[in-house]
DNA sequence: GAAAGTCTTTACCTTTAGGTAAATCGATTC
DNA sequence: GAATCGATTTACCTAAAGGTAAAGACTTTC
């Protein structure tokens, strides 16, 4: 069965023991996603455990006044958890969406925290992801207290520049996408993108984005001493 | 003996044994820090747990042109921990620095990782712990985003009124402080607080704030639903 | 292939935030 | 009480970010 394999070799069952993986994916409850499809929304009290099967999932903030703020992303084989996992009846810090069509695992609290409790290495690899995500959210805020929109954009790029391949970003961001990772409107980035343009950094196509100076970008980024 | 006592009424370590209580006191480091001495700093790795036994510390990042931001304030009673304690050789994502003088107790990973693996209510306790603080910085990272200087100035007052009694804040932080807690210049902090004052939303005086309108802080710090 | 919808781009203007520098004020030191 | 130091305040200027609106480009639908 594709779904025990899968969650056999992930990093935070793989020390558990066979009955246990069974017993555990029995009571798994399986869910399919729409793209933009909410799994739970910021104020909802969400005691669950979450495995990608299949899709790309973001985390994020909404604003009242319609903006919004994604934290991170998450793709197949990825687990998450509602923070209710862990607190009684607090409501979520951020809202789950999927970005594309998905499927996922769930398990409610009430059915893991004895398997979190019996198998101590279980728990060192929830406290593993946790240290991992407050990281992320560090950087987060490092970001937004200390860089201008500009170096934030310069930043995002790198990023999607190491994930692809040679020196060229596919569009599959759209400018409201990028917008909301770097907290800022879709006409903001367009302006900094052409800005970027103007000083021979990026080259702007209708389908992707050439990246010229990725010395400049980091400059720009501040990865550099100052 | 007083310290005893308080390790057994923290909340962490309530549902522990008193041999184990013993044993976890026994390994115990002590160290004295001066005012803005620094526990550790961003970019150490520091896998140690905390537990402040007088004075008061921060948590802060530092910009490399010397800006600061303060993410929180903990004090006596109050227990943390460097995120090395879950992730083997990775820097902090923050530093640590005494605001007042004051004593802590740490703990190396290696002396009390058998604690937590062998009593399951101590991991839940410290997942309670970082949960917290995933809830904390996500708050700080929906103000940054979402939220104007004055809208988080205002948040600021209303967090020092809750803590004080009557409609005075005294001024035991400088400009430098609250700034650095909403991630701006004291000189910002000066003229919005003095665009309060001019709304007639506080009086300034040497020593304290009078708050005249929570009400209004309220609308500016955008708590109204809209 | 026309129409509608979404995404991108640009122009123009306002507000917010920041930088610099100097004046002021109060507390501490000598 | 003069000198010094740190913290606060203000004036003046610049830069960054945002809002609105409209035009243009591309896709999808019918």
């Amino acid at each position: 069965m594709e779904f025990a394999d899968l969650i056999r070799q992930s990093k935070l069952f793989s020390s558990v023991s066979p009955d246990t993986i069974k017993k555990i994916m029995g009571l798994a409850i399986a869910r399919k996603y729409s793209k933009n499809e909410f799994v739970t929304h910021e104020a909802d009290i969400w005691p669950y455990l979450l495995w990608v099967h299949s899709g790309q999932f973001h985390v994020l903030k909404e604003s009242s006044s319609g903006r919004s703020f994604v934290i991170e992303d998450f793709g197949p084989g990825e687990i998450f958890w509602g923070l209710a996992l862990f607190e009684e009846s607090e409501p979520n810090p951020a809202s789950i969406r999927a970005s594309k069509d998905g499927e996922i695992f769930l398990w409610h609290k009430t059915q893991i925290e004895e398997i979190i409790a019996d198998n101590s290495q279980v728990a060192w690899g929830l406290f593993n992801l946790l240290a991992k995500k407050m990281r992320r959210v560090g950087a987060i805020v490092e970001e937004l207290a200390f860089q201008p929109l500009t170096g934030r954009l310069a930043n995002l790029l790198i990023e999607q520049l190491d994930e692809a391949e040679g020196n060229v970003i596919a569009r599959d961001l759209t400018l409201d996408d990028m917008a909301a990772r770097i907290g800022t409107t879709r006409e903001m980035v367009c302006k900094i993108l052409y800005r970027f343009s103007d000083d021979e950094i990026i080259d702007i196509h209708r389908t992707e984005l050439r990246i010229h100076s990725r010395q400049k970008l980091n400059e720009i980024a501040g990865k550099m001493k100052g």
